[in-house]
DNA sequence: AAAAAAG
C-alpha cells in the first residue's frame, strides 16, 4: 500500500492528515499527486467516494508553500453550497499544520463573514459560482493572483447550466495557472471541452476503462413502483434490519418536501435538503444527518454530488433520475471508502424508458423491473444488508391512524387503497420492530407542519394540479 | 423539464 508519505507529500500536511487516522493514499491520489506537485494539468477521473479531494486539495496546499503571502492564491470551485461546505472542511484540514487560510464563498449566507475572511488574508477560497462572481464583481474577491484552479465535479461545472459562470470565473484566474479538474463522471464531449482551460492535461483514470464507473461494492436493486404504494414500501426499507444512514433523492423540490413531511409523520427520523429551503434550513438538515441525529436525509439532486457522509448504508431513488451520470452520483453516496451499500430504485411507469438508458449505459444487465408491493415478502428479505456490516436496527411503528389526506377529488380511489392495505399490514410491533414503547413520541410539529401546507394556497393549488394532469 | 447557482 501506498502511504502519503511515499507521494512526496509534506511533513506537515502527512501529519494533519495522520490525526484522522489517514496515513495510505487511494489509487487516485497515488495516481494524480506526483504529477500534479509539479504542476501538471490533470483530468481526475475516479469512482464515487474513493478520495477525489484529497487528489486535488493536498497539491494546491502543498502548491501554495508553507508561509504563503496573504491574498487568494488558490481557487477551487463546486457545483453546490453544501459541498462547498463540506470542501472547504477538508482543505482546511489539510492547512492544520501551516499559515495558510481556507474560506468558504456561497450565496444563501450574510455576506460579512466571507469578506472579512478574505480581507484577513484567506489563501484558499471554496466557492459555488454565483457568490464568487457577484464577490469579484464587487472587487472584494481578487483572483488575479489565483494560480491554483480546480473543478471539482468538472463535468457538472462544464455543463449548460453553469458554463457560462465558468468562463467568467476563467476570465478572472491569471492565464499561467495549475489547472484541476475531476470528477466520477468524464463523458468524451466533456474532456474535449475542458481542454479549452487547460494546458497539455493529462487525463487520468483510476480505473481501467473496461471495468465500467459503476462501484463494486454498492449493490443495485430495481423495482417498477406502484405509485400508490411507494411510501409504503420506502417505510418498510427504512424498517430493514441492518440499515445505517439512508438518502432517498426525488425528481422535484416539492416531492421532497412532501416525502419528509409523510415519514416525519410516520415517526422516521427524516431531514430534508433542497433549494426551496434556506440556507440555514438546508445546512442544518446536513449537519443533523452528518451527526446521526437524523438518519433520513430526503433530498433532490443538490445532494446528489461529492456529499460525503460516511454511514450511508442506503440510497433510494424515490424517482429514478433522468441519466447514468446521475444514477452513478446518487448511488455514489453510499459504499464509499470501500464500504458497502445498496441502491434501490423505483421505476415509475412513464419512467421505464429512463431505466432502460441507464441499464444499458452501465451494463447492468438486468432484465425489465420487478413491478412491487408494499406487501410483497421478497422485497422486504431482499433489503438484509450482508453480514459485517455495521448498522443499526431502526423502526418506526404506525401511530394512530391519519386522516384522510387530501381534500380532492382524487382522495377516494387513495383512500380505498389505504384502507386496505391498513388492514392486511403485519401489526407494528412485527419480528423487526423492537417495542412501540422505545419509538419517537408522535410529532405534534409535523402534524401541523403538514396541515398548514395541506391549507396554504401553493399545497391546495399543487393537488388540485396533480390532480388534472392524472385525468 | 428539473435542479442548481446571486439577491
Amino acid at each position: 500500500m501506498t502511504t502519503f508519505a511515499d507521494l512526496g507529500v509534506d511533513q506537515d500536511i502527512l501529519d494533519a492528515l495522520a490525526h484522522k487516522g489517514i496515513v495510505d493514499a487511494f489509487p487516485i491520489q497515488e495516481q494524480t499527486i506526483p504529477l500534479s506537485l509539479p504542476g501538471q494539468d490533470i483530468i481526475g477521473q475516479a469512482k464515487t467516494g474513493t478520495g477525489k479531494t484529497f487528489g486535488f486539495g493536498i497539491p494546491v496546499v502543498q502548491r501554495l508553500g508553507a508561509h504563503p503571502e496573504p491574498g487568494v492564491k488558490a481557487l477551487i470551485v463546486v457545483p453546490t453550497r453544501e459541498l462547498a461546505v463540506q470542501v472547504y472542511e477538508d482543505m482546511d484540514l489539510l492547512t492544520q499544520g501551516r499559515a495558510t487560510s481556507v474560506v468558504a464563498i456561497y450565496g444563501g449566507k450574510a455576506y460579512e463573514g466571507q469578506i472579512e475572511q478574505l480581507q484577513a488574508g484567506a489563501q484558499i477560497v471554496v466557492g459555488t459560482p454565483g457568490r464568487l462572481i457577484d464577490l469579484a464583481g464587487q472587487r472584494l474577491l481578487d483572483l488575479s493572483n489565483a494560480t491554483e484552479v480546480v473543478l471539482d465535479e468538472a463535468d457538472k461545472m462544464l455543463d449548460l447550466g453553469f458554463l457560462p459562470d465558468i468562463e467568467k470565473i476563467f476570465q478572472k484566474v491569471p492565464t499561467v495557472r495549475h489547472t484541476q479538474l475531476f470528477s466520477a463522471t468524464m463523458p468524451g464531449p466533456i474532456v474535449a471541452l475542458a481542454r479549452r482551460f487547460m494546458s497539455n492535461p493529462i487525463h487520468i483514470r483510476a480505473n481501467d476503462p473496461d471495468e465500467g464507473l459503476t462501484q463494486a461494492n454498492i449493490r443495485h436493486l430495481v423495482y417498477r413502483a406502484h405509485s400508490l404504494d411507494k411510501d409504503e414500501v420506502i417505510a418498510r426499507i427504512l424498517q430493514a434490519e441492518g440499515r445505517g444512514k439512508t438518502v432517498i433523492f426525488t425528481r422535484t423540490k416539492r416531492a421532497a418536501q412532501r416525502l419528509v413531511d409523510e415519514l416525519s409523520d410516520r415517526g422516521f427520523n427524516a431531514g430534508a435538503v433542497h433549494g426551496d429551503m434556506s440556507q440555514e434550513a438546508r445546512e442544518r438538515s446536513m449537519a443533523a444527518f452528518k451527526a446521526g441525529k437524523k438518519d433520513v436525509l430526503i433530498a433532490t439532486d443538490v445532494a446528489a454530488r461529492g456529499i460525503d457522509v460516511d454511514d450511508v448504508t442506503h440510497v433510494i431513488n424515490h424517482t429514478i433520475p433522468d441519466d447514468e451520470k446521475t444514477y452513478l452520483h446518487r448511488a455514489g453516496r453510499t459504499g464509499r471508502a470501500g464500504r458497502t451499500g445498496i441502491a434501490v430504485t423505483f421505476v415509475d411507469w412513464e419512467d421505464l424508458h429512463k431505466w432502460a438508458l441507464i441499464n444499458r449505459a452501465l451494463e447492468f444487465g438486468q432484465p425489465d423491473p420487478v413491478e412491487t408491493y408494499s406487501s410483497s415478502p421478497h422485497l422486504y428479505s431482499d433489503l438484509s444488508i450482508p453480514a459485517g456490516t455495521k448498522g443499526r436496527i431502526v423502526t418506526a411503528p404506525r401511530r394512530e391512524p391519519r386522516e384522510p389526506r387530501e381534500a380532492t377529488s382524487s382522495a377516494p380511489r387513495e383512500e380505498r387503497t389505504r384502507t386496505r392495505r391498513r388492514t392486511d399490514r403485519p401489526a407494528a410491533g412485527d419480528a423487526t420492530s423492537t417495542d412501540a414503547a422505545a419509538a419517537p413520541a408522535a410529532d405534534g410539529a409535523a402534524a401541523r407542519r403538514r396541515r398548514r401546507r395541506r391549507r396554504g394556497g401553493g399545497g391546495a393549488s399543487a393537488a388540485g394540479g396533480e390532480t388534472a394532469a392524472q385525468a
